[in-house]
DNA sequence: TTCATTTCTTAACCTAGATTAAGAACTTTT
DNA sequence: AAAAGTTCTTAATCTAGGTTAAGAAATGAA
């Protein structure tokens, strides 16, 4: 198991000691998923967060009518997990699903407890993910709210030009909040007109 | 100025000692905001996070039409300001408007740098923050993404039920993602079918 | 109380995006 | 390389919600 990327993640907001790295490294836990296997499905509770190391993968919700909602995409240096159901440990709703083959770190809710304790500095390097990742769901919301699919399907494209390539469009279009058949459409249309 | 609420707000998460409150209050600044006033406009650098003590206020983007969309409101012991203003220090999309007379506790950004410096454990304070909050803006976005108009209606008047008969109609329209037209539409139906 | 402003309602008409369906183009498996 | 499953496209039709407009009701100011 190679923890450099996930120290070197690390030590872009916080410095730790050699035996600090050495200490958060044994807490993680290595995970091969295959393309199409679940990191996580929806009713369970979520244990653990997850680095992704390798691969991508999905979160996603589906509704009453059986649509999937892509909440996020989890590519290489992504945390992913259910918050919800980490804070809470009630069942979730979130199915975590691996694209590509995948490799996560694992890092359980006990063991995060416990690093908070132990590493304090641990506290700040959450908050700043966590606020990271807040101001791109409140973007994101925004977005949604005031823009149309054409430009959300734009703005998906430069936010996200390393995925859009390797993803079926039909999971754009569930996270833009379109049908496959809309989007489709719409770069028809944009084609013939540019 | 009185801090108890915030002390009291705080103390659901970390314990503090005499000094540390004592230290953590010197740096609030105490301020009134009249009704229709503005704490922060779009494309100001925010300075501050702020702690709501009284009143209500609303954090919102105007779209290229001139259409406004509530990003969130925040009433009594809400934090409130532009995340990612804040962050980067770069001007922002967001206005704070005042929706009644409203006073706040504010916390500059250095003085919160400060803060954690000197007590630690107000990271893991504005961790959890933060992480509550992330998990609200998950589900209303999986709730833009997955709900009609209707339900997305009947869901924030159970979620926000001390809300929802102080402000005008057209906010909570503004806030569900639809227009005023429609909401009042869809009351009118609502009333009639039960 | 009156005047002015904002908010709410109703109704006719319009449109972005959904639905349904069916064939075409890829991928994956055998 | 054939079979089987996915994914993508196109097109006809439909609908949730938007737009426009105008009057009614509520709120606020003088």
């Amino acid at each position: 198991m190679d923890q450099s990327l996930i120290l070197k993640n690390i030590a872009k907001h916080i410095s730790l000691t050699a035996s600090e790295k050495e200490y958060f490294s044994s807490l993680l836990e290595f995970k091969k998923i295959n393309a199409r296997q679940f990191l996580l499905r929806s009713g369970e509770i979520c244990k653990h967060s997850s680095f992704v190391t390798v691969g991508c993968l999905r979160a996603f919700t589906v509704d009453k009518n059986g649509v999937e909602h892509i909440l996020s995409f989890a590519p290489q240096e992504w945390w992913v997990g259910d918050m919800y159901s980490l804070l809470s440990q009630k069942p979730g709703n979130l199915n975590v699903e691996a694209m590509t083959d995948t490799e996560v770190l694992m890092l359980s809710k006990k063991d995060q407890e416990k690093l908070y304790e132990k590493v304090p500095k641990f506290e700040r390097f959450f908050r700043i993910i966590i606020e990271k990742s807040l101001v791109a769901y409140q973007q994101r919301l925004i977005d949604n709210l005031s823009l149309t699919a054409q430009e959300r399907y734009l703005k998906f494209c430069t936010t996200y030009p390393a995925i859009i390539n390797t993803i079926p469009q039909k999971q754009v279009a569930a996270y833009i909040g379109v049908t496959p058949e809309f989007l489709s459409k719409l770069k028809a249309k944009y084609l013939k007109a540019h």
